[in-house]
DNA sequence: TTTTATCTACGAAATCATTCGTATTTAATA
DNA sequence: TATTAAATACGAATGATTTCGTAGATAAAA
């Protein structure tokens, strides 16, 4: 099950912040773009149906917690990218990425250096 | 300006076998899946108007053409995914991609290759 | 020329994501 | 206790995407 756009920058909050409850989440989001209280609320309800987050209804004020893995979730969706925009070539993303303009120079040397690592691990 | 799922799927046929009517679009998409034919129409229609294609209609049966750059249109969409999944570091997205079971050997040996070719390259 | 096949145009429904207003409940404060 | 503040629940509107049926136009075939 694949999050939204929207549903994928709470989850980005909840995994780097750990469990919180809507007000915090809402005023991460408010640090981007403006979003009404209401409406993180509504998305997170939904969120929570769909399964993507648990919560802790204790007290009045409930607390979310993500209830997927960062880093399977995350791999799914480059896969479903991938997929759709490179068709299935993860080479040609790869080829896309370090080709001109889409990172800094400073991000190309820290990916090949990166690289490398993994190279000399595997030899 | 970006093209939705469906619309990338119709831009992929006609970047990779040029300009072609609906017919052999829909020919095409039907070899993945099930679609209607004027479902097909009625996309292709919209993109024409938003100006993802253009069409040679002094026929009965119009031909479409991409308007927008194959290279241009991907670097964009992956910019935007890189932004949305990985927080813009195109770095994490490469650990990932590179990651256990995102890609097949071959394919991790042949992306290994590559950026030797552009490691030896800049040297 | 009549019939048949093919294509476009168009409208409308279904689904989904996003947004927010209002009502209600609960807790904290005066 | 009465008031205020803060949280949840819920319904509904909006806009975008996808889907397809039907009607009408055009060309090809009989």
């Amino acid at each position: 099950m694949h999050p939204t756009d929207s549903e994928l920058e709470i989850l980005n909050i909840l995994w780097a912040n750990g469990p919180n409850n809507v007000r915090f989440i809402n005023e991460k989001l408010n640090q981007k773009r403006e979003v009404g209280y209401t409406t993180t609320l509504k998305i997170m309800q939904l969120m929570f149906e769909k399964g993507l987050i648990t919560r802790d209804d204790s007290n009045k004020t409930h607390i979310y917690k993500s209830n997927i893995k960062e880093g399977k979730t995350k791999q799914s969706l480059l896969q479903n990218f991938v997929q759709n925009t490179f068709n299935g070539s993860m080479k040609a993303l790869v080829v896309e990425a370090l080709g001109e303009g889409s990172s800094s120079k400073e991000e190309l040397d820290e990916i090949k250096r990166f690289i490398k690592s993994i190279q000399e691990k595997e030899q």
